[in-house]
This record gives structure tokens, C-alpha cells and sequence, in this order.
DNA sequence: CTGTTAGCGCATTCAT
DNA sequence: ATGAATGCGCTAACAG
């Protein structure tokens, strides 16, 4: 940078202005600046621009991408960054408590503008650090009974899963199963199960146990789960699975016994994965815009940062019913 | 970090030796300066020790996440990354080569310890300012044929259809059709269409005209090409498709005419997608080591930052011929 | 609109 | 084994 400012006779601090505040200087004077930047090929030194500025790193904790919806949440943070000048500092991986605080860690370690964290932090050493260091923090994960750090973006699995219940009904299904994997601590599955319950209810349609069943989450639980349900209730018209995967071994159990979707029994699923527009039938299911709420992440961070508005501390995303042929 | 320095009362230097080399400084003080810095809960500043020493950033520009093998491939970067002490800063996204020249120069300008690029450079802006600033790169490809800037890992498209396409033969196989997506100025689709023909050719089948379409990159794509291709050769007993998605495709139609897979006609696809394993019937298939490199990417790169050995600039990582039902 | 001064937090170099 | 001085490249704060 000192070569530039040599190189066109100005001030160091002149140079740095042309970049940063253009309308700071004289439009002859920028001009012949961006032209030696240009002819040198100059690029700035961020690492320096950050120490002494704001610095321009968005970190991230996020689970294996080769996941779910991960790749898809990450690739909307990316765009937003890189639409705003944010640059993307990826910590990805399967994360016991302690490794997700030495994550966390590492990553404060670059003096970060924000965190994006998938999940809710567990660790009281993490809340910890990120309390002290007073980062701005974005939590993405179910919305639903929990207390962010700071901000949170999420979608309510306990809606989407009321408004699946809800649909099936509304398309004169009656006898409606629920198939889940092991809720254990999964914050996501119970509310979608809450969901589940709390639909029936509403509709005068008694939710019983016998109408749940728990399976591995693999396609083979979902055609286990398909007989165990049927064998306890012969009358069961439509299966509601919490996850696509469950679905979709559902259905192919079907094909097995040789029972038409949704003739003889309609499916749906949860997550809408590639593949689920694909199968015969088309499957019916929720679709989570993840795309959005990577995004949205990014933006709710950055709205705190350039402090315009005063920022709302949980933005709920939106989800769709994704009616296809299964049900 | 002079804060830590003062309560243990040393000078600063002597905290940064205890943490960049604990063996020059006596057990004793260390000990006490990491209890300090434990106490006070201090995360020591990347940004500055980047400025002075070797930067830990590695930088790196990839497509879309959604597609393909990419998060895989990622996430064996990200893991490599953390094990060795380095982070990872993303850029991702649909480049033009324009968009490309400004992400690689987004990157540059965190100094970072290397690059690792998905597919060769094209535009020579890019390829100049990579020469320029001397970073060490590392290119993720198709690695026949190309002239890699600095260093390359990746697979040999040829050797892998070749590989299938003997496989196949093997099984007994004589009248083996080939289908891609438009092969354009895809290295990649060249490639494997090339070791299929060297492959046939090798065999004493004539590789034919007649047994070789290009469709769409869809499964409907890989229906049609089934079409096509039976009705200009009825004796066809084997399709190899150049993507999982076509291979699919392909075997839907099958059901749909009634024909048994592999009965009435065997089909082979290319990429090893999740789904491979889980249609009826599972799908014979090649699959190419994604995660391998990522993680070799990362290896071949630092090998070069940490000197130990002279590095080989080509490394090739293998493939493996998934034999399932479909073929 | 432009320049001067100072310092971000660390590590290299040279001393002791 | 420890320390002092110095500077990495940039920009905030304060002149002019």
C-alpha cells in the first residue's frame, strides 16, 4: 500500500480511503490510485484491515454437510456473505460438547464479526466464552422452547408438523399413524411429534400411542414401522413420517406387498430430499427452506453489526407443504 | 497478551513462546502462563500472528455444495484442516470466470497459507495473480490432460469408465451402450466417454456411434436415452451411464416397460450417489473417493508449507467399481 | 479533500 | 531460558 501511495505521490491513508470510502476523495486522485492498484495488482491485506477495523470473518459450527439440509444452509450463508463482503470461516464436523468448544474456540481466535452456530450451544464453557467475548451469535435450530445466547433463526418443527397433520386431515384422512426415529434428546423430533399430537387434538381425532411407533432412522425402519403400524391398526389410512428416509422405505415396503400409494395407503414424509420428487409416487412432504434460513442467519448478524434497525432476536423461517402424489 | 504477561510477570514474548514452542520456555513459567491464560479465559489473536508468522487460513473455491459429491469432498478439507491446526474459508458458489477471478482474489487478500481450487482455472487474470503471489495451489480435477498451475489431486475420469465399461465385459456383457449429458467442454464427461471407447476398443467390441447418446442431466434424460437406444439396437444388454442420475432414470423406464433389471437389460451408472444403495434394484455403480480428496488436497498442500518431502505436483486418487444388482 | 501520528497484537531478530 | 526493540499492513483520530 505504501508502494501505491508512492507510486502516485499521496498519503498512505489516501490509498486506503480510495478503497474504503471513495467519496472521500477527489475523483482525479481515486482514479489514479485504483489505476496503479490496478497495474501493480494490488490486493489488500485483510488480516490487517481486520486488526485495526471491523473485521470482515463470518465463523461457523455446522454439522457433517454431508447431511440432511446442511450443505444446502451453508451454501445461503455463503451467498449472503459473499454478497456483502463477509468472508465464510467453516468449523464442519460431528461434535462432541467439548470438541464444539474447542471449535467455538478456534474460531473466536480470528476475532470474527459474528458466529453462526447450528444448534443450540450446550456447553456452559462455550455460553461462556461467547458471553465474555460479547460476539454477536446466531443459533439456528428448532425455535420452539428454546433460549438463544443471542439471536436465534429457526423454523418450528411443532407447526410444520401440526400443519402436515392438519393437511392429511383436510384430505378426508382419518386414522393417521406417526413414525418417528429415536426422539431421545432431539429437540427437533419432539416438537414434531408435539405437533403431530396437538393436530389430532385440534381436529377431534384422538391421539393415541397405538397410532406412534419409533423406528431407526434407515428406509428399512421406515417399512418396519409400516407393518407394525398396520398389524395394530388395519384401519390405518396415511403414515406421517419424520423424516423423508422413513418415507421413502415405507413406500417401497408397499410396492413390496404389492399395495398401491395412496390407494391402499398414503405416506408422507418430512425434509422433501432430492429424491423425493423423484420415486413413484412423488412423495408428499414439509419442505424447510434451509437455503433461507443460512441466509437470514447471515443477515440477522449483520443487521446487528451495522447497527440499523433494532433487531429481533428470533426470526422464525418459513416451511411448506409440499403436496405430491403419495398423499 | 501483555495482560497475562503482567499477572505472571514475564514479558509478552515468553507467554508466545509458551504457546507457539512450550520447549523453549522453562515447565515452571509455562505452567504458570497457562494457567493464566486458563484463568482469564485469553484466546490468542489469529489475525495478528498471521500478520507476523505463517498464516493457518486455507482458502478455497467450490460449487454449489447442493450438487454432487462437493460436500463430501469439503468436508474432507475441513477435517483435514482441523486435525493440522488450519482453518478453512469458503467461497462457493456458480462462478463465471469473472466471479472467479474476484473469489480467488477475495481469498488472496487473507493471505492464505494455500489454496485449493475445484476444477482448473480458466481465465488468466486468475492464473496470472495465482502465479503472481506464489501461493502454494492445489487444483481438484480431472487429471489427464491438464497443466495444473502448481499442484493437482483428483481422479482419472478415463481410467474409472474404462474400468466399468471392462467390468462390465467381464460379466459377460457384449453389446454395452453408452450414455452421458452433453459433453461440451466438460473435461470430466470427455473423459469417461473416451476410456469407454479405449475400453471397447481394448475388448475387440467395436465402439460405435450407434451405441452412444448424450440427453439431459435428468432422470427423464436416462429414460429417453433407454428409448433411443434399444430401438436402434434391440441385442443391447447393457447401459452404462455416465451419471447415477441418468442410470436412475433409466431403470424407472425399465419398470415401466416391465423389463427385468438386469434380466432384460443391466444398468451401471457413475458418482455412487446415497440413493445408489437404496432403489430396487441397487445400483451398480462407480464411485469415486470424494472425501479422499478433500483430505489429500489439504495434505499435498501443507506438505509443501511444512517442507518435509519433495512434493509429487500430480496425485491421483482412486475410484472403486460398486458392484450391486443392477449390473 | 488530504496528511500526520499512533497503535492494533503478535513474532522475528538480536541481545543477555 | 528470557527479554527489548522493532515492524507486519492497515486505519482511527485528529489536524490542516
Amino acid at each position: 500500500m505504501r508502494e501505491i501511495a508512492l507510486s502516485v505521490g499521496v498519503a498512505p491513508i489516501t490509498v486506503s480511503r480510495a478503497l474504503k470510502k471513495p467519496s472521500s476523495v477527489s475523483p482525479e486522485t481515486r482514479r489514479r490510485i485504483l489505476q496503479a492498484i490496478e497495474e501493480v495488482g494490488f490486493i489488500p491485506n485483510q488480516l490487517a484491515s481486520s486488526m485495526r477495523g471491523a473485521g470482515r470473518i463470518i465463523g461457523t459450527v455446522v454439522p457433517p454437510l454431508i447431511n440432511s439440509g446442511i450443505a444446502e444452509q451453508v451454501q445461503g450463508m455463503s451467498d449472503e456473505c459473499r454478497e456483502r463482503g463477509y468472508q465464510l470461516l467453516l468449523m464442519q464436523g460431528d461434535f462432541s460438547p467439548e470438541a464444539e468448544d474447542e471449535a467455538i474456540r478456534a474460531l473466536l481466535g480470528w476475532r470474527p464479526a459474528g458466529l453462526i452456530l447450528q444448534a443450540f450451544v450446550q456447553g456452559p464453557v462455550a455460553r461462556e466464552m461467547l458471553r465474555e467475548t460479547g460476539v454477536p451469535v446466531v443459533e439456528i435450530s428448532e425455535i420452539r422452547g428454546n433460549e438463544p445466547i443471542d439471536m436465534a433463526v429457526g423454523v418450528s418443527n411443532f407447526d410444520a408438523a401440526h400443519a402436515m397433520t392438519a393437511h392429511l386431515a383436510a384430505k378426508g384422512y382419518r386414522c393417521i399413524g406417526f413414525v418417528s426415529t429415536p426422539i431421545h434428546g432431539n429437540d427437533r423430533l419432539r416438537q414434531r411429534r408435539i405437533g403431530y399430537r396437538q393436530a389430532m387434538a385440534d381436529l377431534g381425532l384422538s391421539p393415541v400411542p397405538e397410532l406412534e411407533v419409533e423406528v431407526d432412522i434407515t428406509p428399512q425402519g421406515g417399512a418396519e414401522a409400516l407393518r407394525i403400524l398396520t398389524a395394530r391398526n388395519p384401519r390405518l389410512d396415511v403414515i406421517f413420517c419424520s423424516s423423508d428416509t422413513l418415507a421413502i422405505g415405507a413406500v417401497q415396503e408397499c410396492h413390496r406387498l404389492g399395495w398401491k400409494v395412496p390407494g391402499r395407503l398414503a405416506i408422507a414424509g418430512y425434509g422433501d430430499v432430492d429424491l423425493a420428487a423423484q420415486l413413484h409416487p412423488t412423495l408428499t412432504t414439509v419442505r424447510v427452506r434451509r437455503y433461507d434460513m443460512g441466509r437470514r442467519a447471515v443477515r440477522q448478524l449483520l443487521r446487528r453489526l451495522e447497527g440499523d434497525a433494532p433487531t429481533q432476536a428470533i426470526v422464525a423461517v418459513g416451511f411448506e407443504i409440499i403436496e405430491r402424489e403419495s398423499a
